[in-house]
DNA sequence: ATATTTATGTTAACATTGTCAACATATAAA
DNA sequence: TTTATATGTTGACAATGTTAACATAAATAT
């Protein structure tokens, strides 16, 4: 493929990896055409050869985004080599730490303005893939094993989650100085979700030297 | 006062009022100089007579919509002649029911954009009239007559915010079917994350039949 | 009352935005 | 070699927030 002056040749990937730096350090409401368009030296209506619309760029970056951070998040949810309650633990604490390192884009992910997109790509059809999916699982298998109470899964993996979403956009978000505190908040919220739904007879491995009290059959302390 | 085809009166106030019926109904983003000077039949550039920038007329929205919010949402939790349990149960549930029926207000409130803004309204300072003061008062009434466990009650605070703001924040976001299940969330939620700070010698009052279980000195189930 | 100042609204312009039609050129296919 | 397709440019468009220059009503001073 020979470089011309006219014909750039890569430019749809490279939109994308513009804007993907981009909003590394600034909201996506802040990217405009012309910065795609100076970045890539080209014109400012180049895109509209690559997508339909602005918007439907960004779409695509959601796509990629939910594919980035379930496997960041999940990854450690599906080592089955773990004790299920230290899996519980680490992939709760990537997803804070996603939400920290990339706020911009979990804010595109997780926002209102694109959630048609989120419903696509979180529907409960690929349990396997998305990251949703994948604690629910978790759940299941908790459940079965008898180390988590016999409830709703569903219901646990949206009280879950929304607490995780909770801790991640208040620190994103810049509420009061949670970021301050997020380890400590982490591990303390962490605690308190596991006790509301762990089964309380059984005796459960971790790791974590950390949760041993509240992994031993409770007694009044 | 006479009416004057060329003056309007009042614009100031119908200003604020009519973008706070536009939020009722549509995003923050969509509202434009346009439409709030068709609405009050003046000119497009009348706002800055009144408001340094558009953004200087949401940042008087976001102050008279915490005021709004905080009463809303703490005007339970000072009330002394219930238990305590129970101001935070009615309260939590007032939190959710102010996202749900001012979607694009709590979004505003709460969101990154005009974090700066929030800083000043709840910060630590003024304990008593902001809802977060109010919520962190309300934990050390509790630690203080021995209803709840004695911890950090600023770091308390902020998890039980952080755990209401997630759900908040995916009801109105659009996340899944939340909406459909919160008040089942909720009532999960309180339990779970009750538990997680109550102290479990102490005989507590509520008058609400579905805490009883937690609220007895807690046995294996 | 009259004159002056201040408050409030209008008009017209600006740069910036996303978008699109018309055009240009390079690559691929016939 | 011709034709078709893919990709980029130019120039225009309406909508946006904003500002300067102007206009008029209301408040204040004389």
């Amino acid at each position: 493929m020979i470089k011309s002056e006219y014909h750039h040749g890569n430019l749809k990937e490279e939109f994308l990896n513009i804007a993907f730096a981009f909003i590394q350090d600034e909201d996506i409401e802040k990217l405009t055409l012309k910065i795609l368009a100076d970045k890539t030296g080209t014109s400012r209506s180049s895109i509209y050869r690559h997508f339909s619309s602005k918007d439907a760029l960004i779409e695509t970056m959601i796509e990629k985004g939910f594919e980035q951070f379930d496997d960041f998040v999940a990854t450690a949810l599906r080592d089955r080599q773990k004790p299920l309650i230290d899996r519980f633990y680490i992939s709760g604490k990537a997803y804070i730490a996603f939400a920290k390192d990339h706020p911009n884009l979990y804010r595109l992910l997780f926002g209102k303005k694109y959630a048609y997109i989120r419903e696509e790509k979180m529907s409960i059809k690929d349990e396997d893939c998305s990251g949703f999916g994948a604690l629910k699982i978790a759940i299941e298998e908790g459940q079965k094993s008898g180390i988590l109470k016999e409830d709703d899964s569903y219901k646990q993996t949206i009280m879950i989650w929304s607490s995780l979403h909770g801790l991640a956009s208040l620190i994103i978000d810049g509420f009061m100085d949670v970021e301050a505190l997020y380890e400590t908040l982490y591990d303390d919220l962490f605690k308190t979700l596991l006790a509301g739904i762990i089964a309380t007879k059984v005796k459960i491995l971790s790791s974590l030297p950390f949760l041993e009290k509240i992994l031993q059959p409770q007694e009044t302390q």
